[in-house]
DNA sequence: AAAGCGTGGAA
DNA sequence: TTTCCAAGCTT
């Protein structure tokens, strides 16, 4: 963009999003903590599945102090149906570092706020400028789209180099005197006019400045690249209900997928293999595997594999006295108080 | 650099 | 149904 442009492009942006941005919840501070919490529920997730979560999140832990000392079972509970797990983890342990190294004050220079865990590139850029004003970019997807739009940039966004291009645009481009309006306006033109199909252009209040409206078609921008294709896997879940009616559900391992989540017992299918054996001799367990019930078959997408899942109710006839550590027998009740995975919730809807 | 990491909504 | 995501970060 022609730089005698740019206070008119500042102006237009700014001035479009102080009067048509949506009301929503983490708009009503300039807390800090609450925007960090904010950006954080927000990475690769809806703004309308955020808000209940959000709301939830701030009544039970309305300040940094809260958070940090909050028992993680009781926080991936708060979590729950959220994805990407290891996110709240992560922010406890940076709002722990606050709290303790910071004197709770989160820190307002890119350096040090950048050393904290899950706090990256954007979210660092975000917190920056919304809650302290400072001239930082806040680069997420929605920027990419608009500014590949109006600057007419063709570089894959895919690749992980792609991104300084448009940190250095926005930082030509921004308004240091309006540094919120400006990063969020970028962003929520990406949300409501700037779409990834049917960009409602006529509505756009920086269309005078935008290349790719003008060259016809900005559909055709921003160009990604790299599609990856799903892994599938089969799994037997056997839910394994004892004499006194409690049921069996076991830890996930403390990384990788699905991180300290309980789910029932997990059986990789295998042809030939019998899965209620399998159970068996891996847990010392004996199973009324004659009488088991099946509950529900269905599948459950990650954006890296999928699971195919077949569910079966079954008494435990014996169980071993002293299960892993990680595994436990729990009571209706205590069940509703554990953090599970969608899938798992989903067979247990069916049974309770 | 590329892969791993969730979920539900929309085209 | 299938595809592509949505305010990314970690390893």
């Amino acid at each position: 963009m022609n730089y005698q442009y740019t206070s008119e492009f500042r102006q237009a942006l700014v001035e479009w999003f102080k009067k048509e941005h949506r009301d929503l919840p983490w708009r009503h501070t300039k807390d800090p903590y609450k925007i960090w919490v904010s950006e954080v529920m927000l990475q690769q997730t809806r703004v309308d599945t955020v808000i209940p979560y959000y709301n939830r999140f701030m009544d039970k832990y309305p300040t940094s102090e809260s958070l940090a000392y909050a028992a993680e079972e009781e926080l991936l509970k708060m979590w729950e149906g959220l994805g990407y797990y290891s996110r709240v983890r992560n922010l406890q342990a940076g709002v722990r570092e606050v709290v303790e190294t910071y004197g709770s004050k989160v820190p307002d220079n890119r350096h040090d706020i950048s050393k904290l865990k899950g706090v990256g590139p954007y979210t660092a850029g975000a917190i920056l400028s919304i809650a302290y004003g400072k001239p930082e970019h806040a680069v997420d997807g929605n920027v990419m789209r608009v500014l590949s739009r109006v600057l007419n940039i063709d570089a894959d966004i895919a690749l992980p180099k792609t991104k300084k291009i448009f940190e250095d645009a926005v930082m030509e481009l921004i308004d240091p005197e309006n540094t919120s309006a400006f990063n969020q306006g970028l962003m929520e033109l990406g949300a409501l006019i700037c779409t990834p199909t049917s960009p409602k252009c006529l509505l756009c209040p920086v269309r005078d400045f935008c290349t790719a409206f003008q060259e016809g078609d900005p559909t055709t921008l921003p160009v990604k690249s790299k599609k990856v294709k799903t892994k599938n896997i089969d799994f037997d879940v056997l839910v394994i209900r004892d004499s006194e009616g409690r049921f069996l559900m076991e830890k996930r391992a403390e990384t990788g997928l699905l991180a300290n989540m309980w789910q029932f017992v997990m059986i990789e299918r295998v042809k030939d293999a019998n899965s209620f054996a399998q159970a068996q001799q891996r847990y010392n367990l004996v199973l009324d595997d004659n009488l088991a019930v099946p509950i529900d078959s269905f599948k459950h997408v990650f954006s890296h594999l999928k699971w195919l899942i077949d569910s079966y109710l079954v008494d435990c006839l014996q169980a071993p006295e002293q299960l892993p550590i990680n595994m436990k027998f729990f009571t209706k009740d205590q069940i509703e108080q554990i953090p599970m995975p969608v899938p798992m919730l989903k067979i247990w809807g069916k049974i309770k």
